[in-house]
DNA sequence: GAATAAATTGTTTTT
DNA sequence: CAATTTATTC
């Protein structure tokens, strides 16, 4: 194996073969390299491809491992097991959950499915969903379950109080449901693959010959399910290599545990470290920044990044009025990057929260450049894809109650909440699956809902039948027509109707796509694939297009142009941490994330004035800022802002909250206000590209994205050119001339234009 | 009893 | 602001 591409300890990282090694990896220090050299390496060794496993922290970065060893070792290289920890345990179980006493056909339950259980329970156990909110117990189990506590471990070392009693309750039922419907959910697929091979010693032992090498990439995002599951498969062979760093570790409201990478030396003992400090990803100026933000944490694994990279620009730091402005700057500046020959394919924009996307994506259209967003909502969770992969989940796994119940009535075919209430209580009467009730319907409805029930049950029967004999893509597209989902929406001529259909569309396209890609398809794990697929995962980002997603999303990437929007306290760091070190230090560990994300250069923002979750707030600059020495900062543009922005402070002065409180000081409803700004928000521009159908965006902060000579679209009157703006701030006008209407003149904050190139 | 219109309320991060 | 709960009409 030729290891010349690797240095002094990526080299060592790839020639440690035996035994326990733990490799500390900085950002940017090429890890993946070392991971992917080391497993080729291995191959080279004699090791078979199909006795090395690695997990990987997203289904993209274990496709992209795939390819890379694959062009290192050639044939016998996709034989190698990369996937996620999901993803691998979802495979197991495929083969063996029926020792479980579960059916292959088991459904995966995500988030949507939990919540309706769980809200569902407290319905039926009558409790106060006030004191007790169903998310505050989707986490309490989900924490339970990534510790490995059943219903009563976890009881047992909770307070001996009501509240412990009820949420143990609502535990043990929960689990109970999810058995039934022969259902597991996220946490389930570690937890029910651990208990497969604590039950069945066979099965344990046939995985520990098979996966000789193991590999565990972000080992300081996992969770006690998951090093016990690494611990237990590496008993015999103890080849474990984890790759990590303790700076990153951003997932500890999931469960993740920084303990597992830190006491990784006391767990094995003759462990080989190997450190990764040498960053090849940015610029000296931004390492620094990255550094000196990160070395306030207290606890850390001893470690220092260098680069022989030149300094490199400044930072460049801008104080926005508020997030209009902030979102104008960055459009500001991006047009700027481009003209001078940037990409946008080079950029992106990265925040704390998904719902500071809304105000970047309004602006990004305006200014006319193409951008693209993840995380936020999945293709496969809207609600018009979700309910056909609901209604294939009830046709792979009748026992499926919470699918059967999303569909029962969709379309609406008047089967209505009394009629369901009666099915599901005569159901859980006779001990049988909804799915039944449909076809044994109960004697106490009328004619009239029983007639309804018994043809929905009649329809669902006939597309049962009619799966054995066509291809997956085939069935879906009959089910559809059926089933009439895709009518109801052509009905619709609105742009949220086309939008539904189009996405449909796209629905069966993806069914076919899979069934080309795939040696042997079959539904079952089609919709596995659907549960387990995150958004990023099928992003791609060749296209020239800007790129926003959240810090979170952005770990692992990295892009030349970084923007750092929202550094305000409250913000980033979030509220929610600022009572908490062990928080707090995990929105130090996210920023050092999201800084090191940037190759060349880096802009930070923020804004004196801020309104998020529809509330307005006024934050001081995030105390991260202070962190990074102000030698790396270029601070110009703050004192350039009123030329930026002219006019922009005047209505600063008179904010208005859009309610003064929602209730008086003494419990009475208080009056809202209202903002008196009507907002025109932009419909169906997800992952958008073009721009033509936007609609106004009020706010005085657009003046700055338009120029003179700029060419533009307006809504009613087509392309035309800027011929002039005249006044600032919100007297501003701009005059634009059109080919058939002539010359035009409009309030720049209001008008509905938008820039094209 | 079901479908629709109006009112209320809560939002970090996600495999 | 959208998702969900509640009131009202058919």
């Amino acid at each position: 194996m030729n290891l010349d591409g690797l240095n002094k300890d990526q080299r060592k990282a790839a020639e440690t073969l035996e035994g326990p090694v733990l490799i500390l990896a900085g950002a940017g220090s090429g890890k993946t390299r070392a991971l992917t050299y080391r497993i080729a390496n291995l191959i080279d060794h004699g090791v078979k491809p199909w006795n090395i496993l690695a997990i990987t922290f997203t289904n993209k970065a274990a496709k992209e491992m795939r390819e890379r060893v694959s062009s290192l070792v050639g044939e016998g290289g996709d034989e190698v097991w990369v996937s996620t920890f999901h993803s691998m345990c979802a495979r197991i179980l495929r083969r063996d959950i029926e020792k479980l006493g579960y059916t292959r056909s088991f459904t995966i339950y995500d988030d949507d499915d939990q919540s309706s259980v769980i809200k569902d329970l407290i319905k039926q156990f009558n409790i106060d969903d006030k004191a007790l909110p169903a998310r505050e117990i989707k986490s309490k189990i989900s924490d339970a379950k990534n510790k490995l506590q059943a219903p009563d471990d976890w009881f047992s070392q909770s307070p001996r109080d009501f509240r412990s009693q009820q949420i143990h309750d609502l535990y043990d039922a929960y689990e109970r449901r999810l058995r039934h419907a022969n259902a597991l959910d996220f946490d389930d697929l570690l937890v029910r693959t651990l208990e497969l091979f604590a039950d069945h010693p066979p099965v344990l032992d046939s995985y520990r010959d098979r996966f000789q090498y193991v590999h565990v990439d972000e080992y300081q995002d996992t969770n006690f399910a998951q090093y016990s599951l690494v611990k237990l498969l590496t008993k015999k062979s103890r080849n474990l290599c984890v790759v990590g760093d303790d700076d990153q570790s951003i997932y500890g409201w999931r469960g993740a545990d920084i303990k597992n990478i830190l006491d990784f030396e006391k767990d094995f003992k003759d462990a080989t470290v190997v450190k990764l400090e040498q960053n090849y990803r940015s610029t000296a100026n931004i390492l620094e920044a990255a550094n000196q933000v990160i070395a306030h944490n207290e606890g850390r694994m001893e470690k220092s990044l260098w680069t022989e990279l030149p300094e490199g620009d400044p930072i460049e730091l801008f104080c926005a009025g508020d997030e209009r402005e902030e979102a104008a700057w960055i459009c500001d500046r991006i047009q700027q990057l481009t003209i001078a020959e940037r990409s946008c394919g080079d950029m992106s924009i990265l925040y704390r929260a998904n719902a500071q996307s809304r105000v970047l994506e309004e602006m990004l259209v305006r200014a006319g450049i193409p951008y693209r967003i993840y995380g936020g909502l999945r293709f496969y969770d809207r609600k018009e894809v979700k309910d056909i992969v609901a209604y294939l989940r009830c046709i792979v796994n009748p026992a499926d109650d919470v699918s059967l119940r999303r569909i029962i009535n969709q379309p609406k075919r008047s089967i209505g909440d009394s009629t369901i209430t009666e099915l599901v209580r005569y159901a859980g009467e006779k001990e049988m699956p909804l799915y039944s009730a449909l076809v044994d319907v109960p004697e106490t409805l009328s004619a009239r809902p029983r007639k309804c029930v018994r043809e929905f049950g009649e329809l669902m029967n006939e597309l049962v039948l009619s799966r054995e004999d066509m291809s997956i893509s085939e069935f879906v597209t009959l089910l559809i027509e059926k089933t009439q989902l895709k009518v109801q929406y052509e009905r619709d001529l609105s742009d949220e109707g086309k939008n539904r259909v189009e996405n449909i569309q796209e629905f069966i396209g993806s069914v076919r796509e899979y069934e080309e890609a795939t040696d042997d398809p079959s539904l079952e794990d089609y919709l596995e694939n659907v549960a387990l697929v995150s958004d990023l995962d099928t992003a791609d980002f060749e296209s020239k297009a800007v790129t926003l997603m959240t810090v979170h999303s952005s770990k692992g990437l990295e892009f030349p142009i970084v923007f750092l929007a929202g550094l305000e306290e409250g913000v980033f760091p979030s509220g929610r941490s600022f009572n908490d070190d062990q928080r707090m230090e995990e929105e130090r560990r996210l920023c050092y994330v999201a800084i090191t994300r940037a190759r060349e250069q880096l802009y930070i923002s923020y804004a004196t004035q801020r309104m998020l979750y529809n509330q307005v707030n006024y934050n001081a600059p995030s105390r991260f800022l202070n962190e990074i020495p102000k030698r790396l900062i270029n601070d110009e543009w703050i004192s350039k802002r009123e030329k930026i922005f002219p006019g922009a402070m005047d209505s600063y002065q008179h904010p208005t909250p859009k309610r003064a409180s929602r209730y008086a000081a003494d419990g009475t409803a208080g009056v809202g206000l209202g903002t008196g700004v009507n907002v025109l928000g932009i419909s169906g521009v997800q992952k958008g590209f073009t721009p033509s159908l936007a609609k106004a965006i009020p706010s005085i902060a657009v003046a700055a994205i338009f120029k003179e000579g700029d060419r533009v679209m307006h809504r009613k009157f087509g392309e035309g050119d800027v011929l002039e703006i005249r006044g600032a701030g919100n007297e501003a006008r701009i005059v634009i001339g059109f080919a058939a209407y002539g010359q035009k003149e409009f309030a720049l904050s209001i008008a509905p234009i938008v820039k094209v190139n």
